[in-house]
RNA sequence: GGUCUCGUAGCUCAGUUGGAUAGAGCAACAGCCUUCUAAGCUGUCGGUCAAGCGUUCGAAUCGCUUCGAGAUCACCA
């Protein structure tokens, strides 16, 4: 059981002796503040009701209470209505060795549910971007936390690679490429597909006809000509192959590919469904649509009067089939929130239909990265393009490493490792310790930082401790009385054992920020502490062993919890 | 215009279901390496939590109003 619990019903129990029955949520426990003397805090405020006294006089009697009933008890004081209680050092002490002998500190026992997260989800007309990459990042990261947090957890990608923006870069290509391709102009297949897209928004302006005939082209492409789906599946595939490289540099992966070009037509049997159930209507040209004005939301179209599908009827037919076929308890799309009315109508119109798993659809709606003169416009050329940024941070990594002189003695695969561990690090870092609902600016003239709250200040404390263990010879067993164990090494202890309900909370929220900024303490407690104490040329022996022993774990908690957020942490930089 | 989101230090961001004197980092300034990695540590400076009203023992957090910023309201995906 968690401490924090553990407390609580102690002091519920002391309430109950002092002043009868109360309801257990009025007592309330919170972490000690930092400036005050103790563990835990029980605000009293609530109880005055039925204990008829004073907040101090209140506060101290159920210390007074807790002190001599509750073993896990030390001391308390009472400041103005809070009863800050401190738990003896061999409390912390035990919870300590239970932490170290857990190899799977951090993660829930199996709650048998299974869980899909689909992120990523890019177009094939064009590489990623830093959109993308906060998206992807975001993805992989909730998918882990889910994961620790007992989840059987899918990863998902819906490939939209059909449509119109499609058919533009491929009529592009076949009227102004030359026969150009990624082994030819050694460019990367994503980029190569993208300069065409671009190449046909330039030539539209001379020439509008180019638009017509990309339509001519996605009528083609849906009637199978063999020509156009050659084409299609040969440029598709230069962009897989970029995408691919992207992915596996930023760590990133799937369980479940899905594509567009396979899922569009899903969806159709629904209209029918709600047409009988009478959700639906058809008009005189016979589209269908749903009324959702009653909701406060407008009539939306759900199929058109050709027969053919829109983004809702395809989304209606995959969120169907993906809890039909994998037997989802959630399913979560990690979308932007420029889309949230669309997943508010989604999720409304599954509701009209009356299947219950809707309520288990969630989006995770993130904020938009911003540059300084707004969002990002490929017009305008100001667009960060995902592989630039990562090669320009680990370059930047690569350069300080060298400045510094950390890489001196280490083989050129062993350096090159580092600066992508530490540029990706920083990266990664300075967009997921942001909450993911808020909207973040990024401004390409400044460079992401690697001192202070950065991915490798955390990667920093990891080598250094690292260093400091391998420098330790031999098993540290020895442990000293809890009595001697520093106030600064109590607040390392129980911050550790915090680690768990950080894990829960994360994934509660479907916040990975919550677990970086909770690192970010940690490591910043830690140096400190490193700063002020000796650890190998500690005289006692057994304080010795329990100093590494306890840098051993902040170690291996750092490294599970930037794991967490698709972060790798060096053994040495 | 309707709906929704956001507004915290010069800048970028925390602030866990309402709790104590609102915190970090960057930037600026001043210190700390003959000792386990200085990508570190310590200190100084920096705030009308957009504004106002309300709810209550207590509000950055909840409600209402105003101001400001953004998203969305496609037979695009």
């Amino acid at each position: 059981m968690e401490i924090e619990k553990q407390i609580h019903a102690a002091a519920v129990a002391a309430v109950e002796k002092l002043y009868g029955g109360v309801d257990a949520s009025l007592v309330q426990i919170q972490k000690t503040r930092k400036e005050f003397t103790g563990d835990f805090t029980l605000v009293v405020f609530p109880l005055l009701k039925v204990s008829h006294a004073s907040p101090d006089v209140t506060a101290t009697q159920i210390g007074e209470y807790l002190v001599a009933n509750n073993p896990e008890t030390g001391s308390f004081n009472v400041i103005k209505g809070f009863l800050n209680i401190s738990l003896t050092a061999e409390f912390w002490a035990a919870r300590f060795a239970e932490i170290v002998a857990d190899p799977n500190f951090g993660r829930a026992e199996p709650i048998g549910k299974t869980v899909m997260v689909e992120y990523s989800s890019p177009n094939t007309n064009k590489p990623l971007h830093l959109g993308h990459i906060r998206n992807n990042l975001l993805g992989y990261s909730v998918a882990e936390i889910l994961r620790e947090c007992g989840n059987n957890v899918l990863k998902a990608n819906l490939v939209n690679d059909r449509g119109i923006h499609i058919c533009k870069s491929m009529l592009a290509w076949q009227r102004f490429g030359n026969g150009e391709t990624p082994a030819s102009s050694g460019l990367k297949g994503d980029h190569l597909v993208g300069k065409y897209y671009v190449e046909f928004n330039n030539r539209l302006k001379d020439d509008e006809s180019l638009l017509d005939q990309a339509q001519e082209m996605l009528r083609r492409w849906e009637a199978h000509d063999p020509e156009i789906y050659v084409l299609w599946e040969t440029m598709n595939g230069w962009v897989y192959d970029g995408f691919e490289k992207t992915y596996k540099r930023l760590g990133v992966d799937f369980d479940r590919m899905y594509y567009e070009s396979q899922t569009y037509l899903l969806g159709k049997a629904l209209v029918e469904e709600g047409l009988e159930k009478g959700v639906f209507y058809r008009r005189e040209d016979g589209s269908v649509w749903i009324d959702l004005t009653a909701d406060g939301l407008d009539e939306k179209l759900l199929l058109r009067a050709d027969g053919t599908s829109v983004y809702m009827t395809q989304d209606l037919g995959t969120a169907y089939r993906r809890f039909e076929d994998e037997k989802l308890d959630a399913l979560i799309y990690v979308v932007g929130n420029e889309q949230n009315y669309h997943f508010q109508v989604l999720k409304l119109v599954l509701k009209k239909l009356g299947y219950a798993w809707a309520d288990a659809i969630y989006h995770l709606s993130y904020g938009m990265v911003e540059l300084p003169e707004g969002k990002m416009k490929s017009r305008e050329g100001t667009v960060v393009d995902a592989d630039d940024l990562i090669e320009g941070m680990v370059t930047e990594a690569r350069e300080m490493s060298q400045e510094l002189g950390k890489l001196d003695g280490l083989s050129a695969e062993e350096a090159s490792e580092i600066a992508e561990m530490v540029g990706l690090g920083a990266l990664k870092y300075f967009i997921l310790k942001v909450d993911p609902r808020k909207t973040m600016l990024f401004d390409p003239r400044e460079s992401i930082d690697f001192n202070g709250n950065t991915g490798p200040f955390i990667q920093y404390t990891h080598a250094r401790i690292r260093s400091v263990l391998r420098k330790a010879s031999g098993e540290f067993v020895s442990t000293p009385a809890p009595e001697v164990y520093l106030p600064e090494e109590l607040e390392l202890i129980k911050t550790l054992s915090e680690y768990p309900q950080v894990v829960l909370q994360a994934g509660e929220n479907f916040a990975p920020s919550v677990i970086a900024a909770w690192v970010y303490d940690l490591a910043k407690m830690y140096n400190g502490y490193y700063h002020d104490h000796p650890i190998l040329r500690e005289a006692d022996p057994a304080v010795r062993d329990f100093r590494l022993r306890l840098s051993e774990q902040v170690a291996l908690v750092i490294k599970k919890g930037m794991n967490l957020l698709g972060i790798n942490v060096p053994e040495r930089m």
